[in-house]
DNA sequence: GAAACGTGGCA
DNA sequence: TTGCCAAGTTT
């Protein structure tokens, strides 16, 4: 029962995957890093340009991690991708590449881990698409295919648990390549027929055997929490601090920034909380993008 | 375990 | 127009 789910998934994938840049054969496991963080709660459609920029400019993390402007560069490369820390962290991971691996990306999950604004997800998707090791690999995306066509519900529960992985590892192909090409498959169902809203059941290979399409489709049980409400928040206060000092050609001084928010206490707590994350440097008077040429550390 | 952390597209 | 949603991680 599992492996035909599996297998389903994977016949699927093969005929109708979406071709990606990270997909090529050839990518590297740098590569292969780099989309991941990329695509941390990042839709396809904004990450795929800026990936093909990144791997261009420094297609090695001993390139990333010898570039005299980083990681000012990596940030302004970053663009408006958003969560700019992500940017800082895969430079750190080039960084920690080449002190403590020679170079090369770690093909172990323990030090996979270990690297920075790296964790269960995205160590076990490196492990799984660039080393084809068998993992489960369990992103929001797999836990909704999961929870429908295995446990009969609308909606996957909170959070990843142990019990996710375990409930996705019993799903894997004994085979590590197969296993590896499965758990794609459920990303990639997930991600454009198994989507939250309206699903594309008619499209589905799976639909015949779905617990939930059994089930009658009912409704998700719990009304979901409600987002928190973007507009007059620090997030967007930083945002907008951020994209000053990316569109900057070195420091500026406060009057710059002064002028994107006019809260002067939520302006300050905002650039104080960039200061503590390192993505903004200042010598007491005027503010830069770390590492930035000519400018203050 | 909750909260913080960006941004833009779409229904 | 507003709210939901997008390949999560860290504290």
């Amino acid at each position: 029962m599992s492996v035909s789910l599996a297998g389903a998934a994977t016949v699927w994938f093969d005929a109708t995957a979406r071709d990606l840049p990270w997909r090529e054969p050839g990518t590297t496991p740098w590569g292969v890093l780099v989309s991941e963080i990329m695509l941390q709660q990042t839709p396809v459609s904004r990450v795929t340009p800026v990936w093909l920029a990144w791997l261009e400019r420094w297609p090695t993390p001993s390139a990333m991690a010898h570039d005299p402007d980083q990681p000012a560069a990596a940030i302004r490369m970053w663009g408006r991708l958003g969560y700019p820390r992500r940017a800082l962290r895969l430079h750190q991971c080039a960084v920690a590449a080449v002190e403590r691996h020679d170079g090369e990306i770690p093909d172990d999950l323990d030090a996979l881990l270990a690297l920075p604004g790296v964790g269960s997800y995205t160590a076990r998707a490196v492990a799984a698409f660039a080393f084809g090791q068998r993992h489960p690999v369990v992103d929001t995306n797999v836990r909704r295919f999961v929870a429908r066509a295995v446990g009969g519900k609308a909606e996957a529960g909170p959070a990843t648990t142990q019990r996710d992985l375990d409930a996705v590892e019993e799903l894997l192909p004994t085979n590590p390549a197969d296993a590896a090409r499965a758990s794609a498959a459920f990303m990639e169902l997930g991600a454009v027929v198994c989507v939250a809203r309206s699903p594309r059941c008619a499209a589905c290979p799976v639909a015949t055997t779905c617990a939930w399409r059994r089930a009658g489709s009912p409704p998700a049980d719990v009304p979901g929490q409600r987002t928190q409400t973007y507009a007059g928040t620090d997030r967007q206060v930083r945002g907008l601090l951020m994209a000053v000092l990316r569109d900057a050609e070195g420091p500026v001084p406060p009057a710059r920034l002064d002028v994107v928010w006019p809260d002067a206490v939520q302006r300050h707590r905002a650039l104080a909380s960039l200061l503590t994350d390192g993505l903004v440097v200042s010598d007491g008077n005027r503010y830069a993008l770390p590492g930035t040429p000519s400018g203050t550390q």
